[in-house]
DNA sequence: GTATCTGCAAAACATTTGCAATTCT
DNA sequence: AGAATTGCAAATGTTTTGCAGATAC
Protein backbone atom coordinates (compact mmCIF):
# COMPACT_ATOMS: atom_id res chain seq x y z
CA UNK A 1 0.00 0.00 0.00
CA UNK A 2 3.11 2.83 1.00
CA UNK A 3 4.80 4.37 -2.01
CA UNK A 4 8.27 2.79 -2.90
CA UNK A 5 10.65 5.08 -2.59
CA UNK A 6 14.78 3.68 -2.89
CA UNK A 7 16.06 6.44 -1.84
CA UNK A 8 14.44 9.24 1.06
CA UNK A 9 17.18 11.98 0.27
CA UNK A 10 17.03 11.92 -3.43
CA UNK A 11 12.85 11.80 -3.27
CA UNK A 12 12.99 14.81 -0.96
CA UNK A 13 15.61 16.55 -3.68
CA UNK A 14 13.33 15.66 -6.80
CA UNK A 15 10.81 17.71 -5.13
CA UNK A 16 13.02 20.96 -4.37
CA UNK A 17 13.11 19.89 -0.58
CA UNK A 18 16.93 20.13 1.08
CA UNK A 19 17.59 16.61 2.85
CA UNK A 20 18.61 17.56 6.40
CA UNK A 21 18.69 14.82 8.62
CA UNK A 22 15.43 16.12 10.97
CA UNK A 23 13.84 15.93 7.19
CA UNK A 24 14.77 12.47 6.08
CA UNK A 25 14.10 11.14 9.45
CA UNK A 26 10.34 12.62 9.80
CA UNK A 27 9.95 11.50 6.62
CA UNK A 28 11.31 8.20 7.32
CA UNK A 29 9.27 7.61 10.07
CA UNK A 30 6.27 8.57 8.01
CA UNK A 31 6.68 6.15 5.47
CA UNK A 32 7.34 3.04 7.35
CA UNK A 33 4.68 3.57 10.41
CA UNK A 34 1.02 3.05 9.36
CA UNK A 35 -0.23 5.00 12.50
CA UNK A 36 -0.90 8.31 10.37
CA UNK A 37 1.16 9.92 13.75
CA UNK A 38 0.24 13.45 14.95
CA UNK A 39 3.29 15.58 15.72
CA UNK A 40 4.14 14.53 19.17
CA UNK A 41 3.57 11.11 18.35
CA UNK A 42 6.31 11.81 15.58
CA UNK A 43 8.24 14.18 18.14
CA UNK A 44 8.65 11.35 20.98
CA UNK A 45 9.48 8.34 18.48
CA UNK A 46 12.44 10.32 17.12
CA UNK A 47 14.02 12.66 20.07
CA UNK A 48 15.93 9.92 21.20
CA UNK A 49 17.78 9.36 18.22
CA UNK A 50 17.93 13.02 17.59
CA UNK A 51 17.82 14.58 21.70
CA UNK A 52 18.21 17.73 19.95
CA UNK A 53 14.85 17.68 18.19
CA UNK A 54 12.23 20.28 18.58
CA UNK A 55 8.81 20.14 18.08
CA UNK A 56 9.03 23.33 15.70
CA UNK A 57 11.09 21.44 13.81
CA UNK A 58 8.52 18.40 13.34
CA UNK A 59 6.25 21.60 12.67
CA UNK A 60 8.09 23.43 9.88
CA UNK A 61 8.89 19.99 8.27
CA UNK A 62 5.71 19.11 8.10
CA UNK A 63 4.34 22.54 6.76
CA UNK A 64 7.20 22.39 4.29
CA UNK A 65 6.20 18.78 3.17
CA UNK A 66 2.27 19.29 2.69
CA UNK A 67 3.35 22.58 0.73
CA UNK A 68 5.62 20.78 -1.62
CA UNK A 69 2.74 17.88 -1.72
CA UNK A 70 4.73 14.89 -0.38
CA UNK A 71 2.34 14.74 2.63
CA UNK A 72 -1.35 15.85 3.29
CA UNK A 73 -3.06 16.24 6.28
CA UNK A 74 -6.06 14.47 7.93
CA UNK A 75 -8.30 15.41 10.82
CA UNK A 76 -10.76 13.08 11.83
CA UNK A 77 -11.12 14.42 14.68
CA UNK A 78 -10.90 18.21 16.37
CA UNK A 79 -8.08 18.23 18.21
CA UNK A 80 -5.64 15.87 16.55
CA UNK A 81 -4.07 16.67 13.57
CA UNK A 82 -2.27 13.81 11.60
CA UNK A 83 -0.53 13.18 8.51
CA UNK A 84 -0.30 11.34 5.81
CA UNK A 85 2.58 10.52 3.06
CA UNK A 86 0.71 8.01 1.04
CA UNK A 87 -0.49 10.04 -1.42
CA UNK A 88 -2.85 7.62 -3.55
CA UNK A 89 -6.58 7.61 -3.14
CA UNK A 90 -8.01 6.14 -0.20
CA UNK A 91 -9.84 6.85 3.15
CA UNK A 92 -9.13 6.36 6.83
CA UNK A 93 -10.71 4.73 9.84
CA UNK A 94 -10.11 5.05 13.27
CA UNK A 95 -11.59 3.09 15.92
CA UNK A 96 -12.68 4.48 18.91
CA UNK A 97 -12.03 1.70 21.23
CA UNK A 98 -8.04 1.56 20.38
CA UNK A 99 -7.53 4.83 18.70
CA UNK A 100 -5.92 3.04 15.88
CA UNK A 101 -6.25 4.89 12.42
CA UNK A 102 -6.24 2.27 9.15
CA UNK A 103 -6.13 2.96 5.54
CA UNK A 104 -9.13 2.01 3.48
CA UNK A 105 -9.33 1.13 -0.18
CA UNK A 106 -11.44 2.87 -1.92
CA UNK A 107 -12.55 2.77 -6.28
CA UNK A 108 -12.37 6.46 -6.80
CA UNK A 109 -14.99 5.86 -9.33
CA UNK A 110 -17.55 5.25 -7.04
CA UNK A 111 -17.33 8.51 -5.61
CA UNK A 112 -18.51 10.41 -8.39
CA UNK A 113 -21.38 11.51 -7.32
CA UNK A 114 -24.23 13.73 -9.30
CA UNK A 115 -24.22 16.20 -6.09
CA UNK A 116 -20.77 16.87 -6.63
CA UNK A 117 -20.89 18.23 -10.74
CA UNK A 118 -21.36 21.45 -9.97
CA UNK A 119 -18.30 22.00 -7.81
CA UNK A 120 -14.29 21.36 -9.17
CA UNK A 121 -13.28 18.89 -6.86
CA UNK A 122 -9.90 18.97 -5.77
CA UNK A 123 -9.63 17.06 -2.50
CA UNK A 124 -11.45 13.89 -1.34
CA UNK A 125 -11.45 13.14 2.36
CA UNK A 126 -13.05 9.89 3.50
CA UNK A 127 -13.25 9.24 7.07
CA UNK A 128 -15.13 6.17 9.05
CA UNK A 129 -15.55 5.68 13.04
CA UNK A 130 -15.68 2.84 14.46
CA UNK A 131 -14.74 -0.75 16.01
CA UNK A 132 -11.74 -2.44 14.44
CA UNK A 133 -11.44 -6.06 14.21
CA UNK A 134 -9.40 -6.35 16.68
CA UNK A 135 -11.28 -4.90 19.33
CA UNK A 136 -14.55 -6.49 18.28
CA UNK A 137 -12.55 -10.02 18.47
CA UNK A 138 -11.60 -8.88 22.16
CA UNK A 139 -15.13 -7.76 22.94
CA UNK A 140 -16.68 -11.31 21.93
CA UNK A 141 -13.90 -13.57 23.97
CA UNK A 142 -14.63 -11.03 26.98
CA UNK A 143 -18.52 -12.17 26.61
CA UNK B 1 -32.75 19.68 3.34
CA UNK B 2 -33.23 20.59 6.49
CA UNK B 3 -34.89 19.05 9.11
CA UNK B 4 -38.28 20.06 9.72
CA UNK B 5 -38.66 21.65 13.64
CA UNK B 6 -41.84 22.75 14.71
CA UNK B 7 -41.13 24.38 17.52
CA UNK B 8 -37.42 24.30 18.92
CA UNK B 9 -38.29 24.40 22.75
CA UNK B 10 -39.97 20.83 21.97
CA UNK B 11 -37.24 19.65 20.27
CA UNK B 12 -34.89 20.42 23.09
CA UNK B 13 -36.57 19.00 25.48
CA UNK B 14 -37.83 15.96 23.65
CA UNK B 15 -33.58 15.11 23.73
CA UNK B 16 -33.38 16.02 27.51
CA UNK B 17 -32.31 19.41 27.03
CA UNK B 18 -33.51 22.19 28.72
CA UNK B 19 -34.63 24.88 26.33
CA UNK B 20 -33.10 27.70 28.25
CA UNK B 21 -32.87 31.44 25.89
CA UNK B 22 -29.23 31.26 24.84
CA UNK B 23 -29.14 27.33 23.77
CA UNK B 24 -32.88 28.22 22.03
CA UNK B 25 -30.96 30.62 19.83
CA UNK B 26 -27.74 28.74 19.31
CA UNK B 27 -30.08 25.88 18.25
CA UNK B 28 -32.13 28.16 15.81
CA UNK B 29 -29.12 29.74 14.59
CA UNK B 30 -27.56 26.22 13.18
CA UNK B 31 -31.02 25.37 11.95
CA UNK B 32 -31.08 28.81 10.00
CA UNK B 33 -27.78 29.04 8.53
CA UNK B 34 -26.31 26.91 6.29
CA UNK B 35 -23.06 28.17 6.74
CA UNK B 36 -21.82 25.38 9.13
CA UNK B 37 -20.55 27.62 11.75
CA UNK B 38 -17.39 28.01 13.62
CA UNK B 39 -18.13 28.97 17.58
CA UNK B 40 -16.90 31.95 16.30
CA UNK B 41 -19.06 32.27 13.54
CA UNK B 42 -22.30 31.69 16.21
CA UNK B 43 -21.33 33.91 18.87
CA UNK B 44 -20.72 36.93 16.92
CA UNK B 45 -23.84 36.26 14.92
CA UNK B 46 -25.82 36.17 18.39
CA UNK B 47 -23.62 38.60 20.22
CA UNK B 48 -25.59 41.75 19.25
CA UNK B 49 -28.78 40.20 20.28
CA UNK B 50 -27.50 38.58 23.78
CA UNK B 51 -25.02 41.50 24.45
CA UNK B 52 -24.09 39.15 28.02
CA UNK B 53 -22.88 36.20 25.81
CA UNK B 54 -19.88 34.47 26.11
CA UNK B 55 -18.35 31.96 24.11
CA UNK B 56 -18.13 29.38 26.86
CA UNK B 57 -21.72 29.06 26.73
CA UNK B 58 -21.72 28.42 23.08
CA UNK B 59 -19.00 25.53 23.92
CA UNK B 60 -21.16 24.61 26.73
CA UNK B 61 -24.25 24.66 24.53
CA UNK B 62 -22.73 22.79 21.73
CA UNK B 63 -21.10 19.98 23.64
CA UNK B 64 -24.31 19.45 25.15
CA UNK B 65 -26.14 19.46 21.75
CA UNK B 66 -23.38 16.96 20.75
CA UNK B 67 -24.10 14.49 23.77
CA UNK B 68 -27.10 14.54 23.00
CA UNK B 69 -26.95 13.65 19.87
CA UNK B 70 -28.96 16.51 18.42
CA UNK B 71 -25.87 17.90 16.00
CA UNK B 72 -22.31 16.86 15.06
CA UNK B 73 -18.81 18.51 14.92
CA UNK B 74 -17.68 18.31 11.10
CA UNK B 75 -13.71 19.35 10.57
CA UNK B 76 -12.71 19.66 7.42
CA UNK B 77 -9.47 21.50 7.96
CA UNK B 78 -7.22 21.72 10.85
CA UNK B 79 -8.26 24.56 13.89
CA UNK B 80 -11.76 25.13 12.29
CA UNK B 81 -14.65 23.06 13.95
CA UNK B 82 -17.64 23.42 12.49
CA UNK B 83 -21.34 22.08 13.64
CA UNK B 84 -24.00 21.08 12.09
CA UNK B 85 -27.73 19.88 13.21
CA UNK B 86 -28.84 18.21 9.92
CA UNK B 87 -28.11 14.58 11.06
CA UNK B 88 -29.55 12.49 7.94
CA UNK B 89 -26.13 11.08 5.85
CA UNK B 90 -24.66 13.81 3.75
CA UNK B 91 -21.40 15.17 2.53
CA UNK B 92 -19.67 18.38 3.06
CA UNK B 93 -17.61 20.90 0.30
CA UNK B 94 -15.61 23.15 1.15
CA UNK B 95 -14.41 25.93 -1.39
CA UNK B 96 -11.19 26.80 -1.28
CA UNK B 97 -11.70 30.20 -2.79
CA UNK B 98 -14.66 31.47 -0.99
CA UNK B 99 -14.58 29.42 2.14
CA UNK B 100 -18.71 28.81 2.08
CA UNK B 101 -19.39 24.86 3.17
CA UNK B 102 -22.23 23.25 1.52
CA UNK B 103 -24.27 19.85 1.97
CA UNK B 104 -23.74 17.02 -0.98
CA UNK B 105 -26.34 14.56 -1.07
CA UNK B 106 -24.66 10.91 -1.04
CA UNK B 107 -26.48 8.01 -1.05
CA UNK B 108 -25.56 5.85 1.19
CA UNK B 109 -25.80 2.62 -0.01
CA UNK B 110 -22.69 3.99 -2.18
CA UNK B 111 -20.68 3.85 0.66
CA UNK B 112 -20.25 -0.11 0.96
CA UNK B 113 -16.97 -0.99 0.03
CA UNK B 114 -15.46 -4.41 0.66
CA UNK B 115 -12.10 -2.44 2.43
CA UNK B 116 -15.07 -1.50 4.78
CA UNK B 117 -16.00 -4.84 6.11
CA UNK B 118 -13.70 -5.82 8.68
CA UNK B 119 -14.37 -2.24 10.70
CA UNK B 120 -18.15 -1.98 12.69
CA UNK B 121 -18.86 1.20 11.08
CA UNK B 122 -20.24 3.91 13.03
CA UNK B 123 -19.88 7.01 11.69
CA UNK B 124 -19.44 8.25 8.52
CA UNK B 125 -17.20 11.76 7.11
CA UNK B 126 -17.08 12.75 3.66
CA UNK B 127 -15.41 15.63 3.07
CA UNK B 128 -14.64 17.37 -0.75
CA UNK B 129 -12.40 20.58 -1.63
CA UNK B 130 -11.98 22.32 -4.70
CA UNK B 131 -14.24 25.43 -6.01
CA UNK B 132 -17.66 25.94 -5.67
CA UNK B 133 -20.47 26.64 -8.80
CA UNK B 134 -20.14 30.73 -7.93
CA UNK B 135 -16.47 31.13 -7.51
CA UNK B 136 -15.99 29.15 -11.04
CA UNK B 137 -18.31 31.62 -13.01
CA UNK B 138 -16.43 34.37 -11.54
CA UNK B 139 -12.99 33.82 -12.74
CA UNK B 140 -14.79 32.66 -16.10
CA UNK B 141 -15.82 36.40 -16.19
CA UNK B 142 -13.05 37.71 -15.51
CA UNK B 143 -11.01 35.68 -18.42
C1' DG C 1 31.17 33.26 3.53
C1' DT C 2 26.57 33.24 2.68
C1' DA C 3 22.29 30.82 2.61
C1' DT C 4 19.52 27.90 5.01
C1' DC C 5 17.97 25.21 8.84
C1' DT C 6 17.26 24.40 13.62
C1' DG C 7 15.41 25.08 18.03
C1' DC C 8 14.48 28.06 22.05
C1' DA C 9 11.26 31.30 24.05
C1' DA C 10 7.37 33.90 23.47
C1' DA C 11 3.07 34.83 21.19
C1' DA C 12 -1.27 33.61 19.28
C1' DC C 13 -5.39 30.85 19.26
C1' DA C 14 -8.86 27.55 20.44
C1' DT C 15 -11.01 25.01 23.99
C1' DT C 16 -11.79 23.61 28.82
C1' DT C 17 -12.19 24.24 33.76
C1' DG C 18 -13.23 26.36 38.30
C1' DC C 19 -16.17 29.02 40.36
C1' DA C 20 -19.14 32.88 41.69
C1' DA C 21 -23.16 35.30 40.15
C1' DT C 22 -27.51 34.91 37.93
C1' DT C 23 -31.69 32.92 36.53
C1' DC C 24 -35.64 29.86 36.60
C1' DT C 25 -39.29 27.49 38.80
C1' DA D 1 -34.94 28.24 48.42
C1' DG D 2 -32.72 24.94 45.46
C1' DA D 3 -30.97 23.33 41.25
C1' DA D 4 -29.35 24.40 36.91
C1' DT D 5 -27.26 27.72 33.79
C1' DT D 6 -24.38 31.39 32.57
C1' DG D 7 -20.18 33.82 31.94
C1' DC D 8 -15.77 35.68 33.71
C1' DA D 9 -10.97 34.67 34.47
C1' DA D 10 -7.51 31.45 34.47
C1' DA D 11 -5.55 27.17 32.81
C1' DT D 12 -4.42 24.01 29.14
C1' DG D 13 -2.94 22.52 24.76
C1' DT D 14 -1.61 23.21 20.00
C1' DT D 15 0.50 25.68 16.38
C1' DT D 16 3.00 29.76 14.74
C1' DT D 17 6.44 33.41 14.90
C1' DG D 18 10.77 35.96 15.82
C1' DC D 19 15.19 35.44 16.23
C1' DA D 20 19.94 33.90 17.46
C1' DG D 21 23.06 30.26 16.93
C1' DA D 22 24.41 26.17 14.33
C1' DT D 23 25.07 23.82 10.04
C1' DA D 24 25.84 23.00 5.26
C1' DC D 25 27.74 23.88 0.70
Amino acid sequence: MKVHIENIGDYLKKHEIKPSYQRIKVFEYLLNTKEHPTVDDIYRALVDEIPTLSKTTVYNTLNLFIEKQIAVVIVIEENETRYDVEMNFHGHFKCEKCGKVSDVDIDPEVINFDSLNEFQINEHHLYFKGICKDCLEKEKIKN
